[in-house]
Parts: C-alpha cells; sequence; structure tokens
DNA sequence: CACAGAAACTATACGGCGTGAAGTTTCTGC
DNA sequence: GCAGAAACTTCACGCCGTATAGTTTCTGTG
C-alpha cells in the first residue's frame, strides 16, 4: 500500500528542491541581472551539479518559462489587488490605482520587468502561446476594465471611431469580449493605447531610456495620468 | 616618403574588411536575431579566424556598440528627414510625419528597434554614456521639437503645470535648451510624454507584445496620432 | 634588390555556458 | 533484504569570448 506520508516525503523534498532552483534563480537575476540565470550558477549555489537541476527542469529555457510565470502572477496579483482595492466608482481614481500598481511594481522588481517584457535571458525562446498566458490573460483584462470603466464617461470622444471587430486578434477578442460583453471595438482599441502608453512610459523608467533623463519621473508619471483621465473627460480626482 | 595611394591601399583593405564585418554581423542579426552575433559566426562567414576580428574591435561589446551607433544614426537620419521634408506650418501633419517615420522605420527594422531600444545581445554592456549619444541626442531633440512646434497651440493646457527644471537630469537640459532655449519645462516634460506613447505602441508592436493582439497596429497608431493632435488641440488633418 | 618592422592573421588554451549519455549513490515499497 | 526508481555526479561535446604566442604577409627604406 502506498501510504501517502511515506510517498509524500520525496514529494516534499521535491517540491522544496524546485522552489530552491526557483529561488536561487530570481536571487541571481534580481543581484546580477538576468543573464546570470545560468544553471552553472544556480547549482554552484545550491552546492549541486548543473546536471542536477534537469532533474527538476527540462531544459533551462522551461526554468525561464516557470520564472516568468512566477513573476508574471505576482504582478498579475498587485494590479488586481489594486483594482479591487478602489472604489468602483471614481474610474478616475481606479485607473490611476491600476496604473500606480503596474509602475510600481515594475519599479520595485526591474529585472522582472525585464523578464516579463523584454528580452530577458541571452537565448530563451519564450513557448509558442507565450511564456504566461494565464497572467497575461489577467492583465489584459484588467487593462480592458480600465477602458471599460472609464468608456460611459469617454465615449463620446470616440464617435467616429473606425475600428472593427476584424481589426483585432480574435485570440485578443476571446479574453476580453466574454469579460465585457457590451463593449464595443472603439473601446478595445482605447485599453491597447492606454497599455501603450503605460507600458512605455514604465519601459523607458526601467530600462533607463528614460531614468537618465528625468529626475523625477515619478512627476511624469503623474502628469501623464493626469492628462488621460482629463482627456477622457473623467472627473480628475485633485478637482474634487 | 610616405606616399598617399601606397599607405591608402592598406587602410582601404583595413576600412573594407570593418565594413564587412558590421555587414556581415548585420545580416546575421537580421536572419537570427541579435543572439547570433557572435565574433566566431562572423569569422566563419568571412573565412577568417574569430581572433582576427580582435585587429579591428578590441571586443565583441565595441563591435556592438559600432552597430548600435549605425542602427541609430540610421534611424535618426530617418525621422530627420521625415522632419525636414513635413511643412513647417502644419504642426499636425509635421507629428505624424515623424511618428510615422519613427515606426516604419522600427518596423522594417525590428532587429535593429531591439538593438536600440531593448537588451539586445546576451552579455551585452553599453558604454557609460550610452552607446551612440549622438544619435540619442538627435533623437532627443527631434522630440523635442514635436512639443515644440505644438506648443504655441497647446500650452494653455499646461497651465497648471507644476514641472520646473530641477525636475529634469541637467544632461538632458544640455541637449535640449540650447536648440530650443525658449520652452518651458513643462514642453519637455510634453515631450517626453510623447516620446514614452509612441516608444510604448511601437515597442509592444516589435516585440510581439501586441502583434499577436491587434490584426491592424497600423489603424491603432493612426488613432493614437489622432487622439494626440487632438488633445493638443492641432488643427486635425484631416479636418481641413 | 634585401630586409627590418609593422600589420594581419592563426594556433592554442582557458574558463564559462547548455546539455546529452552513462555511471553511482540513496531512498522507497514490497 | 532487495529490486527498482529517483537523485545526483562524472565525463564529454560543441558553443561562446578572449588572452597569449607564433606565423605569415605586406610596406617603406636603405
Amino acid at each position: 500500500m502506498t501510504r501517502g506520508g511515506t510517498t509524500g516525503r520525496r514529494e516534499r523534498l521535491r517540491a522544496e528542491t524546485t522552489a530552491e532552483i526557483k529561488r536561487v534563480a530570481l536571487e541571481l537575476m534580481a543581484s546580477s541581472g538576468p543573464d546570470a540565470i545560468t544553471l552553472r550558477a544556480i547549482a554552484r549555489e545550491m552546492g549541486m551539479t548543473a546536471n542536477a537541476i534537469y532533474g527538476y527542469f527540462a531544459t533551462r529555457d522551461d526554468l525561464i518559462t516557470t520564472l516568468i510565470k512566477d513573476v508574471y502572477t505576482a504582478l498579475a496579483d498587485a494590479v488586481d489587488a489594486a483594482w479591487e482595492a478602489s472604489s468602483e466608482e471614481d474610474p478616475a481614481t481606479r485607473i490611476r490605482s491600476w496604473a500606480d500598481a503596474f509602475r510600481n511594481w515594475s519599479l520595485a522588481n526591474p529585472q522582472g520587468f525585464r523578464l516579463v517584457y523584454g528580452d530577458p535571458v541571452p537565448g530563451y525562446r519564450a513557448p509558442e502561446d507565450g511564456a504566461a498566458p494565464d497572467a497575461a490573460r489577467r492583465v489584459c483584462i484588467g487593462l480592458t476594465a480600465l477602458a471599460a470603466c472609464a468608456w460611459p464617461q469617454a465615449e463620446h470622444l470616440y464617435a467616429d471611431s473606425a475600428f472593427d471587430w476584424p481589426d483585432f486578434d480574435p485570440a485578443l477578442l476571446d479574453k476580453v469580449r466574454p469579460a465585457f460583453p457590451e463593449l464595443p471595438p472603439a473601446a478595445v482599441a482605447l485599453a491597447l493605447r492606454i497599455w501603450g502608453h503605460l507600458h512605455g512610459l514604465v519601459s523607458l523608467e526601467v530600462y533607463g531610456h528614460m531614468g537618465a533623463q528625468t529626475v523625477s519621473p515619478d512627476k511624469l508619471f503623474h502628469e501623464e495620468l493626469t492628462q488621460l483621465v482629463r482627456a477622457l473627460t473623467l472627473t480628475p480626482a485633485t478637482g474634487g
């Protein structure tokens, strides 16, 4: 008979080792950048041989994919939490919360941001459906929620929008439309544009293409959000 | 006596070899991605030994830096040309031209875009003052020119702007203020925000974080520009 | 012309990388 | 106690950047 306790021991050790590999990998990334994630370095840190890791991850890329999944999920948790915590009745503040959470997480985990959104590790190639489809979907839906909550007040700005459903990738719409059945194509376009703005500014900041340029990127991001809610004709949070 | 013709021969051969190294490197990048830029691969392609390249570039990173300089300069040429070719009297069209040139170049040279703005080659570390300070300066000034040409009409939108010169990196201001002495801090902030928008959207497109999401990124980018000139209260190009 | 010296290039080597194959130790369930 | 599985090590291969030393080829001068 296979007693649960006994079988569980191996499994527990295995889970612990798996967790340690990931932890050490993330530490290496945080301290020395994504380049430092090498099987040999991880093994060295753990007092093991590099090949031992193959018992836990089929290839190095599999390990990276798992890391991306973890990190991306943490990001999704952060923005989702900010969204949930904000008042449903104040779209402007809600958008600010989400965007601030996104930026704050990214600045707190710059290496994670690079891992998720950049070319992270030397020769890494993501799997066909993306490294972390679930987390990507969550962020995508969160983003659409921004557009959705602003839409009632902002719709009039896009009366002449020329977007139609065929303009978008069916895979994207499969994610978005079930969650927001009422939303028109123009709102999806708005969501993508907002995504471009936020990702763009944060990316410049994280990659230092701007960090070396602006002393107070905080102010700039805040200004961006102010202009965004103003452009969407939402009640500005500061205005009262 | 050192006759110019004879001395010139070696120099010419040297220049040709240098050019071939760069050409082969760019071909490798275009065909197999930035990862493929290795001294050994270049040498293989040229029927040489990898070490021979050290006669032309001190290190691999020096070669990469030179490539970035070349590619970045080509980008700067493209956007500058679009700017020069557009009418001085129509800010909206001018901004569109610049932005379109930026996007078109980036889509035509996605690997180049990654080389300039992403983590390009595995372990590459850019020199202290950036890989291509000259080209970066040109793009930066071109960008500020966008804000500058929109400023007369857009200034009223930023009357309550809280930006001041100390908010910006002195190095940035050294580039920008001599070229645009009249420009206030709020306009520089606007330029940086526009940069974030454009870079963000193009970056999402180039990296496929959106390529897999939008079937017609063209339309989306166009929409972005329309909203931008509208937000800046410039005469829309289509409106007449 | 010969010849010294510089320039261009090759050969060899080292350490690092991912990873495959084969061997060894340690644990587990009967 | 023992067969077998799981965990891990050893060795090997080919890739990488690059340092050192040696070899070839070109160049200007006598």
